[in-house]
DNA sequence: ACTCCTTACTGAGCCCAGTCAGTTACACCG
DNA sequence: CGGTGTAACTGACTGGGCTCAGTAAGGAGT
């Protein structure tokens, strides 16, 4: 009843707060060692609450990672989706979009492939991988508005095109053929694919 | 000593069984309650041997049922590449090397999704990886035969255009939104994407 | 302040894939 | 045949993700 200013309650301002250090605590470990090589111990330790209560923020270990991963990959997506529109070249656009978000995927390679794999295995109706579906839906958005920009291809047309962009990175970036390549050799290859899928 | 119409020793003889009854009783248990549902040890009981025996024939879980499956992806492949041969127009003959393979994928789809999963995230030292690759490899030979033969593109495009038909067939069957959909939709979903990449 | 209800938290324990030290079965040799 | 090396097998055990019955804590009404 007393301040309106702030409007939350201690228990809602108690939650934000384990959300944070769970975070903090998740980021942290699975960039040092790998998600594979953190238990849900280690993190529900780090983050001072009891291995029971990390499930009541994250399903599983694989959502525990969309929800640490996502926001690296919504803003890999602005800084492309903001370069693509300095970019005259249709290819070069496309691309300025793909490259951002593959340096986001191989700043830690298993986490990468790892986050990969939730993203198109996990189940789809918990609330990060949703959020990480948003972004993949906004990612081929992004990429049909180039396409359909260059007057190349009908609306349509650059929908399903963009669809296929998106399925090249996806393996591209997953394939364990490729586990051991570099940013550039994966941006290289994801090129080379979508210079094929452009009309001549 | 004797006979040496029969060259293989008990030992082999014992291995060769044991794994027929591995694959025997994985295939039964996987085909009636799907993967997630049946446990190594139950497999195990089933096959009648040591439940680190099974451990022996393949190293994990996933590979075994690389190993239970490979062999129904490699009839499927044939089929498709013989109906393929028969067939004039590109797009379809193309689609006539798609159709059994997601139909193959699909007889179970939990099944059909965890093997797609431990083709692209699985270990691909392990032997039955090994093939399930080497699988996917002659798939896309096929569809990049039937690309170049059409005269439409050169054979380096026609390989590239291959690995693109492959990695949209794995979306589209991989896919936690396709979950629910049935072969025809994938089929025609596959198709429409393919259609677009070919030289109109 | 006390009670009561609801929501959040907790950690002992479950389940199961995968391991490994110990055992067995085969093959080969003298 | 007995001895010996070796490959195959075994199941008790471990580690780790996840659960759930029980407990604590915030809020609301009196």
């Amino acid at each position: 009843m007393p301040v309106a200013s702030q409007p939350l309650g201690r228990r809602e301002r108690n939650k934000q707060q384990k959300l944070e250090r769970i975070i903090a605590a998740a980021s942290e470990l699975f960039a040092e060692n790998g998600v594979e090589d953190v238990t849900t111990q280690q993190i529900a330790q780090k983050a001072d609450i009891g291995t029971g209560t990390l499930f009541l923020y994250a399903k599983t270990k694989g959502e525990l990672l969309l929800l640490v991963q996502n926001a690296n990959y919504a803003e890999a997506l602005e800084r492309g989706r903001a370069d693509a529109e300095k970019t005259a070249d249709v290819l070069d656009a496309v691309m300025a979009i793909v490259r951002p978000i593959v340096e986001c995927n191989r700043s830690q390679v298993d986490n990468g492939r790892t986050y990969l794999r939730e993203m198109v295995f996990g189940d789809p109706t918990e609330p990060h991988h949703g959020e990480a579906l948003s972004i993949v839906a906004q990612t081929e958005e992004a990429i049909a508005a180039v396409l359909s920009r260059s007057g190349l291809m009908a609306t349509d047309a650059a929908a399903t095109a963009a669809r296929i962009v998106s399925a090249i990175m996806f393996i591209s970036m997953a394939a364990s053929v490729n586990a051991g390549a570099g940013i550039e050799a994966i941006v290289q290859d994801i090129r080379t694919q979508v210079s094929l899928l452009l009309p001549r």
